[in-house]
DNA sequence: CGGTGGGACGATAGCGTCCCACCGGTGCTCTATT
């Protein structure tokens, strides 16, 4: 049992920290004392030290299981900035002799981050297996529930490479979660409820307000757009569900808008999509059209909104989607557009043609073609190949089919409400109760909320030039010669 | 659901109208062959 003084020497040393920030103790603890934990703790809050910590004081190698290549990439680079070298990313970009040296020494690394996928390839197990893990961490865990069944099925193995890993010490960190989505989590991990130590930390963010605006037609909701987006002041994201919509708005509001605007969405290049994301920390954009692409490992801090064209699948993504904003702790609005059909356009994104369990089974024992499983079929013989029999299958995606329903008539609830506040229903839906009102709070209990994150009126009507209208380093530039002429 | 593109059709020579079908979001992989 390490002790509480040890810990802070540990966090001084390490980190350069002198207190811990609220969940991290009591997380770290769980952890090192062989506790498989769920830590639902806010952005910022400092997640990576959960493991990062512990890394330092056990005896193996700690795991981390990650969504997208660039998180990992992101976390790798900062451990190597902090002069920790036992660093290692096993993905798809690690081939050939590289790889295979990598997996030979791998005892040598500390910290390993890898993929669903890559954790589904029997040769990267097999040299975890010689390995001693002390800590399995799976990061952004509520991929596990959000994107299992249907879109990245490897999530759903993690609970079997747990046991062929011999059930080392699990660490699931998230920053949303509802009750469901803790239990649906910690149930496809394999892990028993009770066994689990959840430290949860509130996803309220009081600097935050919410607002609704419905409109009849697509057009009437265009037009104020484009109108508020001019009187907007800061920086901000604008989502779509479609990679066509996302794109022509940001056409249009850079034509009809003063701010620099940039589309984002899969679609796109991964290099210009880079780009487009440093530009944007960088102020040379101001503005993103984008898709549900857009967001997770993004730390802007001055993002002051995040308006909604179309709603998400659920609350708790709109959540995560709107929590991107005011990370500086400003204040900041999270404005949803909604028009009657919107929920549609999720419902059928989401849609699945689920065969019955018997015509899975017949597949699975040849007595059957693969393509009477329609559409899915891929997906489908991914879950009949990895163990899974008719039953589980259709149980599966029958659970997802209601749960989509569910969170469809939740959104609808938060839509066409007027009456309650809307952080008290989200919160609400999270499972907590709104302990204090701040003010601003949302546009139920202000109506004219809106308009306070609009520009303040300009004393001088004289356009002062924009900055958007150099690049950094032409500023750069501009500075440099205004220094040079004062030496001069 | 709503928007769009293609084809058929009608009434009449270059074009309007209607209907139907289709589409719409997230990322990992590192394989064999040019």
């Amino acid at each position: 049992m390490i002790s509480e003084q040890r810990l802070l020497t540990v966090l001084n040393e390490e980190f350069g920290f002198s207190s811990f920030r609220e969940g991290q103790l009591e997380t770290i603890k769980a952890v090192l004392n062989n506790h498989d934990t769920l830590a639902v703790l806010p952005t910022g809050g400092g997640k990576s030290l959960l493991y990062q910590l512990p890394g330092y004081l056990l005896p193996g190698s700690i795991l981390i299981v990650s969504p997208l290549i660039s998180l990992m990439q992101d976390q790798v680079d900062r451990l190597h900035r902090s002069g920790e070298k036992r660093v290692l990313m096993i993905n798809g970009q690690l081939t050939g002799k590289s790889r295979r040296q990598a997996l030979s020494k791998l005892s040598t690394f500390k910290f390993i981050f890898t993929s669903p996928e890559s954790l589904a390839n029997p040769e990267i197990i097999g040299a975890l297996k010689m390995i001693k893990i002390s800590l399995f961490v799976v990061d952004e865990a509520h991929c596990i529930s959000q994107w299992g069944p249907d879109f990245r099925p490897e999530y759903l193995l993690l609970s079997s490479v747990r046991k062929r890993l011999d059930l080392p010490t699990t660490l699931l960190l998230t920053a949303t979660a509802t009750p469901e989505v803790r239990q649906d989590v910690i149930q496809k991990m394999g892990l028993q409820a009770e066994a689990v130590t959840q430290v949860i930390r509130s996803v309220n963010r009081s600097n935050i307000c919410y607002a609704v605006k419905r409109f009849l037609s697509t057009n009437e909701k265009e037009s104020y757009l484009i109108e508020l987006v001019n009187e907007l002041a800061g920086a901000g994201i604008i989502y779509f569900a479609s990679r066509k919509l996302a794109t022509q708005f940001a056409e249009e509001l850079n034509e009809k808008t003063n701010k620099v605007v940039a589309a984002y969405h899969a679609g796109i290049p991964s290099l210009e999509r880079y780009r487009i994301q440093q530009q944007f920390m960088d102020n040379q954009i101001q503005l993103i059209c984008a898709t549900s692409a857009f967001g997770m490992g993004i730390d802007k801090g001055d993002i002051r909104f995040v308006i909604h064209f179309h709603q998400p699948a659920n609350l708790e993504s709109y959540v995560q989607e709107v929590g991107r904003a005011g990370r500086d702790g400003k204040l900041s609005l999270a404005l949803l557009l909604y028009c009657p059909g919107d929920e549609q356009i999720q419902r059928t994104l989401n849609y699945i043609d689920l065969p019955d369990s018997n015509l899975l089974d017949a597949v699975s024992k040849k007595q059957q073609p693969v393509n009477v499983l329609g559409d899915n079929q891929e997906l489908f013989t991914f879950y009949l190949q990895h163990g899974y029999n008719g039953k589980m299958i259709f149980n599966t995606f029958e659970k997802r089919q209601k749960n989509i329903d569910n969170h469809l008539r939740w959104m609808a609830r938060y839509v066409n409400n007027t009456k309650i506040c809307r952080r008290e229903m989200i919160l609400n839906y999270f499972g907590e109760q709104l302990k204090e009102t701040p003010a601003p709070c949302c546009d139920v209990t202000e109506p004219e909320l809106i308009d306070k994150f609009k520009h303040e009126p300009q004393q001088n009507s004289e356009p002062l030039p924009g900055v958007s209208e150099l690049n950094w380093q032409a500023r750069l530039y501009q500075l440099f010669n205004i220094n040079n002429n004062k030496e001069n």
